[in-house]
DNA sequence: ATGACCGGCACCGCCGGA
């Protein structure tokens, strides 16, 4: 396999070891957040950065200064909802925006390809409430997302999926699961649309290593909810099974949301590896 | 108990977020 990540210098068994950095980061403006986004790229290098809740149209997404910081961009914009990009150490390769004959006129969905692996940005329906007509188009929208995984998966082995899904997969995974039962992001029907996207083959990174108790990705803005810790799991790195088994990491990085005009997510990144010779 | 904090937009409050 060719990796378009970092090339690590020590060799292990005559083999060389292969790394490929991949993040999320639901950003809350790309326009207010473009400073924390710089310095987190700048300590990273990850050789593929999903993004959410851009909040703004393509031409209106600051590419020179991404561009100064060496990475590429491929974006679908919207003005003050919704948005999503790619942002990337080498150019991608046959983008798709949104979910090919999903109409749609939010801005939900990006794919490209970087070396063998398709890498797809996602910013899933909040869905508001279970009474909200936007609970309807969530599920509505889960159902088209999961058969586009499924074809994606078909053509692309090596895959992975991430972003905000606004589903928090387990009870774990939220600071409150009593007083969170039954709510949006915590919904039987939530919960299960989320496990149909792993059940096509697709694995939640975070999960195949230890992890901390109480790990959380997003903290409401109200009522000190970070330094309280009360937050949610709602984003995710899904690897398709073949990748899976590379992955060497994954972790939330909680330090941006301690920064000053911090989002409300954190950035959740995951490595993955391959050993095999570099002639194979 | 209620509302609370943000960002965007377009105004002088509202919507959407989760």
């Amino acid at each position: 396999m060719r990796w378009p990540g970092k090339k690590h210098s020590n060799d292990i068994d005559g083999k060389t070891l292969m790394t490929m950095k991949i993040a999320t980061w639901n950003v809350n403006s790309i326009k207010v957040r473009l400073p924390h986004v710089l310095d987190w790229l700048d300590g990273h290098r990850p050789a593929v950065l999903c993004l959410q809740e851009l909040k703004c149209e393509a031409g209106n997404f600051p590419l020179e200064a991404v561009t100064a910081a060496g990475y590429h961009a491929l974006i679908a914009g919207q003005k003050a909802y919704n948005g999503v990009a790619l942002l990337s150490l080498q150019p991608g390769s046959d983008p798709v925006i949104g979910i090919p004959g999903f109409e749609d006129p939010q801005q939900r969905v990006i794919a490209a390809t970087y070396g063998e692996v398709r890498v797809i940005s996602v910013y899933c329906p909040n869905g508001e409430s279970l009474t909200s007509e936007k609970y309807g188009y969530k599920l509505r929208w889960f159902a088209a997302f999961r058969d586009y995984l499924e074809a994606t998966l078909m053509r692309y082995p090596l895959l992975v999926v991430a972003g905000d899904y606004n589903v928090a997969p387990e009870d774990r995974d939220v600071y409150d699961p009593v007083a969170w039962k039954g709510e949006v992001l915590c919904s039987d029907a939530e919960r299960a649309a989320f496990a149909a996207l792993l059940k096509l083959g697709l694995k939640d990174s975070f999960r195949l290593f230890e992890q901390a108790d109480k790990s959380y990705s997003w903290w409401h803005y109200r009522v000190n909810a970070f330094k309280r810790n009360m937050g949610l799991r709602i984003d995710h790195i899904l690897a398709s099974d073949p990748l899976a088994l590379t992955c060497s990491s994954c972790a939330i990085d909680k330090g941006p949301r301690a920064l000053e005009r911090p989002s409300d997510h954190a950035p959740v990144f995951a490595e993955f590896s391959d050993s095999s010779s570099p002639n194979s």
